[in-house]
DNA sequence: AATTTGTAGAGAATTATTATCCATAACGAG
DNA sequence: CTCGTTATGGATAATAATTCTCTACAAATT
């Protein structure tokens, strides 16, 4: 089974014990969520659900993204235009966001993440709850296609 | 002299020396951003001038604020509702925003930053151009206010 | 199948920011 | 100092992401 097909079904189980409804809707944004590899923003997720549903709503994919960020399911990468979301690793976490092609990356980085955050707390008194931690910059493909 | 007078006679220069006209309005935003220690938004700022200047316009802030950032005194801390600005260190840095009282702070982390920085780019392969990093939780005053 | 109640969809509303347009003020030349 | 050029300020409309409101309908449970 593949890990999108194992996260679908997480998430649809977690609706299923919850009080909320499997909408149809629910149902293939959710499969969409957990398909993508990326970081899609919502009028992505509505252009590709428009495919199969064309009288969904932009404002359903916005309510159903609150709702599986309430269920802590969705991490919310609320850039400055527009949001992203990770429906993969719901908890924050760097990103590298390339300014030429635009794509968003996971930056795996616990270590490094863990020791400035520590590092925060003791410096500062502050009480770290969440973070956002947004690197800008190139990736390697673009690089490459220099000019 | 202060680091805010010196800070206001620097930005002065800088746009006398450009081809930039200075305007009263100018003046009394620079005056104002040189002398906030905090990191004012523009409609704040608007509201502190409109003290001083009751026609200056909301849109006039805007476009003297990119004036700034194009000149790299001023650096935009592009949030998600809106953005704040720093008009003493326009250069990327860590910043810790209370979730609770709003305040934002400067994270001092040269260090830390750099380290990171340089491991995303070794990691990954990613080229750093500039960075976003916000830490939010609770600031000490706020902590000890607890309840 | 009937009933209840949460949800989808349409469209208006909101809000920060940007664009447009023109009268006017800044500033260098004379 | 005065003038003439031209950038700039102010008013207003436009933009765009997101949220709100309302109602018909569909999901779940019996
Ligand atoms: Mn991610
Ligand atoms: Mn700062
Ligand atoms: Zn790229
Ligand atoms: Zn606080």
């Amino acid at each position: 089974m593949s890990d999108s097909q194992a996260r679908f079904e997480q998430l649809i189980a977690k609706l299923r014990t919850s009080e909320y409804r499997l909408t149809p809707q629910r149902v293939e944004l959710i499969r969409l969520i957990a398909a993508s590899d990326g970081h899609p923003s919502a009028s992505e997720l509505y252009n590709q659900i428009k495919v199969q549903f064309p009288t969904m709503s932009l404002a359903t994919v916005y309510k159903t993204l609150d709702l599986l960020k309430e269920l802590g399911e969705v991490l919310e990468i609320g850039l400055r235009d527009d949001s992203h979301y990770d429906g993969n690793k719901p908890y924050p976490h760097p990103h590298l966001i390339c300014m030429k092609c635009q794509k968003i990356m996971d930056g795996e980085l616990e270590l490094a993440v863990k020791n400035i955050v520590q590092e925060v707390e003791q410096n500062f008194g502050f009480q770290i709850l969440k973070h956002q931690l947004d690197f800008y910059g190139l990736c390697p493909d673009c690089q490459k296609q220099k000019e």
